[in-house]
DNA sequence: GATCAATGTGGAAGCGCTCTCACACTTTCA
DNA sequence: TGAAAGTGTGAGAGCGCTTCCACATTGATC
């Protein structure tokens, strides 16, 4: 006699379907091997016990978990709430699901809390780790291929040697919003770059460099913000005081440009007439500014996607051995503030 | 022998420390009947060895799982990048870490991908689940319910009878808004109220009538938004038109408050000498707006972090029988706006 | 000094599952 | 017709852990 309110086993499910406890099993798992009749009345006997295989004892002879990591450093509130995560996520979620693995999210914090994470993950407790990163460096990458867990990084880490990741080409995105304006005819064009520890707003800087420097243009007009409204707002005074005669701005983030909008609005110079202005992301803040912003996009659902990808080749081992790195190309979406 | 790479497992602590394996697995667990000596000894031999327990093979005799589901219910781009989702998870998360339990994010949509989230709580994967209620029925409370799945919402649901939840009381927080109006002499106020499918946006609304009606004003002034800016915006034009004469609105989010400022702004109306705006939320986007938003505060990560306790207790058996409700009052936060 | 409880310990059962292995039975092919 | 190969099946051995139970030991109590 079984209790009867706890949940069926497989035991059951075998007895009920008259066949053993192994073809029961293979015919649950879509195993080969196992005759047409027997795999019906497995179905059955599923079907009417309600039966649910049980996820420890599984785990425990397959050594599997079936579930992966989203570690997310350093939840603060502007980080969290950076459509960033929220796009990491969704794509994350989106390849997972389809895996059937489910996503176990992990807010690592510094610190006692970040130890904790780190033991987490050496328990092997999932299979393997996206990391959100970023681009701080904390150590993250270091550890995870000390414990050999497969993982792979959303956004260049600062260690990416050993590591796979995927990411935009800052640089390339940094280069092409600067030509934008280079190319509608700005003389004098500044930027605001985002804090120098993130890989992201040191590549958008380098690409602004770049293309200043191909055209023959001086690169004295940087200002530093830190990915904020306000701080785009405060960078851009700075800048404007600096040199009153800037035409054109690329901006490093859609946040700071909206607040650097401001600014120019509040200065009586109009956009894109008299200053013209480039953004970069397009999560939708581009969308809601006035005049809407020419930005660069960086699609992170499919970044995410991708990196998801990635990591469930080398989960089951399918991927070639090293680190890999895939780098998406950004792409120009032309709006009106430049 | 025992392989080389594989983790150590309890036997081979009890091994080294000399003792048996039950007496290992109690001081690991902190189980009392150890002798000092014997606890002395296991943990040495855990950390010479490194030894981590097997969640897999501790779950599978406990019948807990040690991690909690937060449910997030469809998560479009709008919901997801909402603070009060970030601050909710926050919540959820810090008390989980306290228990050390895990948080395994579930983002719930409709249809096939829901029942994959139904499926996976039926599975009893969890030991229970905070169900971050976007207010809208969906019918997981009931699911829930029905599968006995200890759980509670943050936000009432819409069918609130069976269920746990945590909620502000947005009645009386409609009501303290719509008084800081009429308190400064108001004297036509109009509402711009949310969806009527989120038990917040229909609170808030019935609290501004009811404070209208104790002052005997009227009550035709009202406008339904949705919750963004965009929307804000388009309602307050609409009522606008409808009462030009208005000179003061509760608005039941701070996002749309911040559209109708632009409104306001742009008709060339002084916020608060010609119409005064209180918003609802306090989420830091009342911070950013000019003038800066009055406003009621939510304070969702108190919230999520009481709902996360009374899960807890559910967990392990300490809550009292039934479904509870817990209603926190809201505070009014007076800035500039009115 | 005998009796009882309290305390620490190890043996062993068993959680529910997968998977190897051996075995029976069929088909194929020389 | 016999051997070889293929196919479906069940017995049973674990996966690594907790916990029940029985058995010492000890200290307290009469």
């Amino acid at each position: 006699m079984t209790a009867v309110n706890s949940q069926p086993t497989l035991d059951e499910v075998a007895r009920v379907a008259g066949v053993s406890r192994a073809t029961a099993s293979r015919a649950i798992n879509g195993g080969s091997r196992v005759s047409a009749s027997a795999r019906a009345a497995v179905d059955e006997a599923v079907r009417t016990l309600g039966y649910v295989p049980n996820p420890a004892a599984r785990s425990l002879v397959t050594r599997r978990t079936d579930s992966v990591a989203v570690i997310v450093p350093e939840p603060d509130e502007r980080v969290f709430s950076d459509p960033f995560f929220a796009r990491t996520l969704r794509g994350v979620d989106r390849m997972l699901a389809a895996a059937d693995l489910q996503l176990v999210l992990l807010l690592a914090t510094r610190g006692a809390e970040g130890a904790r994470t780190m033991r987490y993950l050496s328990h092997r407790h999932v299979d393997g780790a996206v990391v959100a990163s970023h681009h701080r460096n904390d150590g993250l990458a270091d550890h995870l291929s000390a414990i050999g867990l497969p993982c792979v990084f959303v956004g260049r880490p600062w260690s990416p040697d050993r590591v796979t990741y995927v990411d935009v080409d800052n640089v390339a995105g940094g280069r092409e919003a600067t030509r934008v304006l280079i190319d509608r005819g700005c003389q004098r064009i500044g930027t605001i770059a985002g804090p120098a520890d993130m890989t992201a707003a040191v590549d958008r800087l380098h690409g602004w460099h770049e293309a200043m420097r191909a055209a023959d243009l001086p690169t004295d007009a940087v200002a530093i913000g830190d990915f904020t409204e306000a701080g785009g707002e405060e960078a851009a005074r700075e800048l404007l005081e600096r040199h009153p005669d800037l035409d054109g701005i690329a901006v490093a983030s859609d946040l700071m440009a909206a607040g650097a909008l401001k600014v120019l609005a509040d200065s009586g110079r109009r956009v894109p007439d008299d200053v013209a202005v480039v953004g970069y992301d397009d999560l939708g803040v581009a969308e809601r500014t006035s005049p809407l912003l020419t930005t660069v996009r960086q699609p992170i659902v499919e970044m995410a996607e991708r990196a998801t990808r990635l990591l469930l080749e080398q989960m089951d081992g399918s991927a070639p051995p090293g680190a890999m790195r895939v780098i998406i190309p950004p792409s120009v979406i032309r709006r009106d503030s430049a």
